[in-house]
DNA sequence: CGAACCTTTCAAAGTCATTTGAAATCTAGG
DNA sequence: CCTAGATTTCAAATGACTTTGAAAGGTTCG
């Protein structure tokens, strides 16, 4: 067997890694698990963490940490290779299914929070709108209306998000079509 | 004139302006343009510099800029007050359109450019697919199936951001109908 | 014009998340 | 059970981004 371990990415990978890269990090995740899904996705073959080392030129502890987040978000998989020795990874490819399932997760749990904050803010206020200062009051008033309006803000977002997530599944056959075509 | 610079927050408005701060931050703002704005969201009258240096405990140099930020992205108007000495600012209230537009802004630019990222590698794919190295023709089969499929993702996450924008326009007056009634 | 006051700019300091690499831990084969 | 190779952990280093505060630049009013 020749030095499989120092393959050199192609343009193409570089390009996509790169890419895929700098959107996840702009989604709040680290730089270097959009790299290494990338370049999983990318591959025929699993991959074990040395190559992916070498691929991404990324300290060991860095593959190993960046891996187990992957694993927890359900974006990559373990793999049992026939005889080889240690775990391989794969990517998740289907795409839709794995944003939709981050998007689920996480962006609900924000939209969550949001609703929760103001509705406590919403019931703080409602001593001062009561109060014996007619300026204190109206103010409480304007700010009444106006969280409201945050609050209805968030749980629209709450069913767009909820949307997304059950229209992903429908349009999803069409690029799951293309994934399936090996 | 009593002191009226050193008002302080109520809880509502502290609860409020972190909740905006937190989710600000997590789309890739910074933590107090989203507080910024807030407070002047909650505030009845515009307010200038100072006060807002008060409200939110930041030096000087950091209302400056954070207002700039605001105004570069719209999301705060000045205001000349009558009487006053200097800008004033408030906060666009219509709060979808202001969402729709940093979206239509930002994101859209984000889509663009990956749709173009995903371009260029199939492009430098181009030559691999003719290949004499049959493993390497594979490879690249196989990417090329994969990128397109990103590809295809962008586009259609393009699309989805559209039509959010466009649905913007609609449902936001359910939301504008709370705001104009002062 | 000059004084008082406000705003903007920017280099330096501070803060915080990520990455490193060595040590500890694990696993499988001998 | 021991060794070798691979993986995981974690404290410390790094580096990116933010905030500060002093100095410079503007404005208004006497």
């Amino acid at each position: 067997m020749p030095d499989e371990s120092k393959r050199v990415l192609w343009e193409s990978e570089v390009i996509v890694t790169d890419l895929i890269g700098r959107l996840i990090e702009f989604w709040g995740f680290k730089r270097n698990m959009g790299r290494t899904w990338a370049v999983l996705y990318l591959s025929p073959e699993p991959m074990g963490a040395r190559e992916l080392q070498d691929a991404l030129q990324l300290s060991s502890g860095a593959v190993s940490m960046t891996l187990n987040e992957l694993l927890r978000w359900g974006v990559i998989k373990k793999v049992w290779e026939p005889g080889q020795r240690r775990d391989h990874f794969t990517a998740e490819v289907q795409l839709w299914k794995m944003v939709s399932r981050v998007i689920a997760e996480r962006e609900q749990k924000e939209v969550a929070a949001a609703i929760e904050s103001c509705e406590a803010a919403l019931r703080s206020l409602a001593g001062k709108l009561a109060s014996s200062d007619a300026a204190e009051r109206k103010r409480a008033e304007l700010q009444r209306q106006r969280i409201s309006a945050l609050l209805g803000l968030a749980r629209l977002g709450g069913q767009l998000l909820q949307a997304l997530v059950s229209t992903a599944k429908v349009d999803a056959e069409a690029l799951s079509r293309i994934e399936l075509s090996r």
